[in-house]
DNA sequence: CAGAAATGCTTTTTGAGTCAACTATTGTCA
DNA sequence: TGACAATAGTTGACTCAAAAAGCATTTCTG
């Protein structure tokens, strides 16, 4: 009766899964000797963005992650030599982290390793229509979780 | 093209849900000045462990936390009073975490609040059928990334 | 057009978690 | 039996990330 609920179950098993896979992918790319995976994260975010280059908070946010330690993030890969910080013109309190032409080459380098992982963990079970499934229903599960909290903190 | 591929976005789904639901759990707790989201973890596997206890090693994979990391979550929990270091007769390297009554009640007092939230993220886009489907896929998924790895080291 | 509020990012501090090394106990097998 | 390996857990050094405070810049408002 741990969670007695079947979405106590559901949150589970989100829980474990996501450990799992993450897991999986972070020792794969360990083991090729290359960067952690928050670093293919942001390289991944920041080649498809336009001229391959995000605002630090638009980034913070696509990687799930706090403003303060993308700065740190940031910093990492500038010292690799995988990123580099520019400004922008207009509105000097922003800052942007741009992709390097290295930075893309490690991430195309990367790829293939990530990419065989996911192969291996979701479609050995799954087929095309139940991923397509599984990714609706999470996000709608992640919308309604974004939304005002159960308990009004009462009064 | 982030991915480019299905399981490249579910995985992203996968992350942005866990982070989501993690978040909303926590705020939660944070707000009705409960503890931290991990108290309430082990307590809950504690309560439903035979004896309402178990060996550390068996916890910290319950939890999905390291070993090393879980002396140290218990070590907190021993000092909040709510939990206490119990050992084996038989086997005297074993020590086991065993609920005390506080940490029952403590946990009573903590159950609704986190349901709540449960309800509210999962409950409200999903039937109970979805979710049980949703728990299933994940299920599948996991056990898909437990296995061996896809890079075979190459060579 | 000042002064105050809001925005964008960084810095600092703090705390939790991982990793590797270590102790203690038990199991194996020659 | 006695040495060696395997298992269970803890400890300490380190890394990573979150939270809160801080600084600079921009926007809003009277």
């Amino acid at each position: 009766m741990t969670e007695q609920t079947a979405h106590g179950e559901a949150w589970g098993a989100l829980t474990r899964t996501h450990a799992a896979v993450t897991q999986r992918l972070q020792d794969a790319l360990a083991q090729a000797e290359f960067p952690p995976l928050p670093w293919y994260e942001m390289l991944a975010t920041l080649a498809d963005a336009p001229e391959q280059r995000m605002r630090m908070g638009d980034l913070a946010e696509a990687l799930v992650i706090t403003r303060g330690g993308l700065t740190k993030l940031v910093d990492r890969l500038i010292k690799a030599g995988l990123v580099e910080r520019t400004f922008c013109e207009t509105d000097r309190r922003v800052s942007y982290a741009t992709l390097l032409p290295a930075g893309a080459e490690m991430l195309e380098e990367m790829r293939p390793v990530v990419v065989a992982e996911l192969e291996v963990a979701f479609a050995a079970n799954l087929s095309e229509g139940q991923a397509d499934q599984l990714c609706a229903t999470l996000e709608d599960v992640r919308s309604s979780a974004c939304g005002a909290p159960a308990s009004p903190t009462a009064v």
